[in-house]
DNA sequence: GCGCCATATCGACGGTTGTCGATGTACGGG
DNA sequence: CCCGTACATCGACAACCGTCGATATGGCGC
């Protein structure tokens, strides 16, 4: 879960100016050992804070829900806008988003753009957060 | 997978105003049917919403991972700050923000503040995108 | 080609957000 | 009791975001 990458250095020596052998500063350490577990990168960290954002608008996602729960999987802009009581400009602004960030998938048949979620990329941000190992 | 609750109205009859039993306005439809099935609700989407957003951020991405994969799965400011780079408040801000969000714990034991991450937290928002049913 | 329709883009505006320095608070040690 | 340390809060600032109206683009029918 939210394994990362990058080992982050800064050792952050536990020891301090004594010697060493001594034992008292095990308990009198500063305040806990910072692990030496590699955590997540900050490329990675800002790749899916990209993701993150894209859904993290309330009005994104119902459209990720009504897309979802639609009859084939897919809406198009008509529907969405009358269905969020938003502009058709910022609805369309809304679904740039979405596309942008990999979520959702665009297809122009005749006069209309059809919406659809792109296969796995939920599952995908949901590993992120679930990630067993 | 994002199911929501309330119904939005809105039926937008697909029949036209010519008298019914005609069919050719079945494939001369508007563009799409927008389903029956209910979506998100506006109360909902707020409420998801502001946990995503708490998450969607590069550093606070971070501060989960470095919390997670931290020795007794709990971490305090001081060691975060410095592996962040961060300023100690901003460190303190995006915290706040994680706690508010439902997402970590604070648990103050003499001068230093232990955050760990709430179980269970994460695997429900991650439910909300792989939510099977 | 012309006009209509659905959609995308642009420019602007107010609200929110991330970051910082300065300051406040609370606990422990001498 | 006073000081140092760890952390929280405050105020300010720049950057970003969501929304809108106006306008551009692009396809379909006549």
């Amino acid at each position: 879960m939210l394994a990362g990458m990058t080992a982050i250095s800064e050792p952050r020596t536990i020891a301090s100016t004594k010697d060493f052998a001594t034992i008292e500063m095990v308990d009198a350490g500063p305040c806990c050992v910072p692990s030496g577990a590699p955590a997540m990168s900050v490329e990675r960290a800002e790749a899916l804070s990209r993701q993150f954002k894209a859904i993290a608008d309330p009005n994104r996602l119902r459209l990720v829900s009504l897309i979802y729960s639609s009859a084939e999987n897919e809406a198009c802009v008509c529907d969405l806008t009358e269905l969020l009581s938003l502009g058709q400009p910022t609805v369309s602004h809304h679904l740039k988003i979405l596309v942008d960030a990999g979520i959702l998938h665009r297809e122009k048949r005749g006069v209309w753009a059809y919406f659809s979620i792109v296969p796995g990329a939920l599952d995908a941000l949901a590993g992120v957060l679930t990630e067993p190992e």
